[in-house]
DNA sequence: ATGTGTGAATCGGTTCACAGCC
DNA sequence: GGCTGTGAACCGATTCACACAT
């Protein structure tokens, strides 16, 4: 029984659990807050607050990224943004193109806080030659046939997939054969991707359906007509 | 303050654990496919495969709506469909309002996958005059104060909140107020709820960062100065 | 006195492995 | 023989609680 020696590519050698990756943003968002507020300090417990999670959770969090806090005085907001950004690869901008110039793909391409972020969109890509070659919310549309040389001639690393659900994974493929190298995939589909392509998914219509679970839960029992809450 | 030790509400007897609730609806889309197939009969392996999961985990997660399944052959696609529809609460429609008329909430209003699956828009809200009385994508855009008497008339038990981060928590506030008990939150903000309402958030700012994190793991220490690949 | 950093305890969820039924 | 249903083992993540730094 021996371990596979650190699996997978060098890495380096800090571990951050993927529940405090997927947080991190959060802190960062609050850090951006403060820092327009010219707050210079923040304790846990405060920026828990704003991050909508608990102390705990945010000193154990940030300790992951190394000790940046003070004892008896909190976290120096620019450092901890500093760091943080650094760690999230934010420090540059990482472009994107967005698969499928339907109504969501537009809305994405059009949804400013992409940009300005640091994830511009370089291309919206369909096969629909009605829409090739037009230029929606400030975007190029693209044909998806372009995929190999616009990701070449933008360094895309980022692929959005918003098609319908029958053409996600043709797409998932296409992208990963070009170089993309992280997927976001916003069709009601499941996608398989090698393992060394970081995949994460959105569907909407699922979040519908778990509210409806616990929606269900209360008022289920109580309601078989489906009628609304009877004032209490 | 009536809290009994079994927290929240009545409920019936099962505690069916979050994670697998928020698989229950991949389970259903991959039932949905079968039976439009027309196969009668479905393994936990085969299953497992078109939701993207491993048999255990369906077994288990099958196993907490009861004994659906018959030993040595398999689950009955239509009976299971039943079942897991009923679970989930798509047995009826749930009204939803969209607070936001802008890029974001539009594509939402426009996209068909709501309507369809069970979750009628009744309404956009907004409460710039120049959109009032419009109507977007088939729904009427109504304004933000009309919410009571929306919430009334439909019976509306969800609401999204596709408006900038800044109007969030005041929206949020005004869904519950007006009885809304779930919420799916698209704006980048912190929502606070009591503890009956439902919230669920999806960040796309959020999932494009947790991506670059894993981006920059990879590409990061290869490449110093912050350009792709060598190539041109 | 205050608030971080972190081992230790705990919890929820996943995976294993096999008994039980078809 | 094949596949479900489920205790038991395991694993990652959360929470606790306190030593330690300022």
């Amino acid at each position: 029984m021996h371990e596979p020696l650190t699996l997978g590519f060098v890495d380096e050698l800090r571990p951050i659990p993927e529940a405090t990756v997927a947080r991190l943003p959060l802190y960062l968002r609050s850090l951006l807050e403060l820092a327009t507020d010219r707050t210079s300090t923040i304790s846990s417990e405060r920026l828990a607050a704003m991050a909508g999670v608990n102390a705990a959770k945010v000193r154990k969090d940030l300790s992951y990224l190394g000790s940046y806090g003070t004892r008896g005085v909190g976290y120096d907001v620019e450092h901890l943004l500093f760091e943080m950004s650094r760690e999230l690869g934010l420090t540059r901008d990482w472009s994107v193109v967005i698969a499928g110039a339907g109504n969501l793909g537009q809305a994405l391409a059009g949804y400013g806080g992409f940009g300005e972020r640091g994830f511009p969109v370089v291309a919206l890509l369909d096969t629909d030659p009605a829409k090739v070659g037009q230029t929606l919310a400030d975007v190029p549309v693209c044909h998806l046939d372009e995929l190999p040389s616009l990701v070449e001639a933008h360094h895309v690393t980022i692929g959005i997939i918003a098609t319908p659900a029958t053409a996600a994974q043709e797409v998932a493929d296409r992208m990963v054969e070009a170089g993309v190298g992280s997927i976001l995939n916003f069709a009601p589909a499941v996608v398989n991707v090698p393992d060394e392509i970081s995949l994460r998914k959105v569907d909407l219509a699922v979040e519908l359906q778990i509210l409806s679970f616990y929606q269900q839960q209360r008022t289920g029992s109580l309601l078989p007509d489906g009628d609304a809450l009877p004032a209490s």
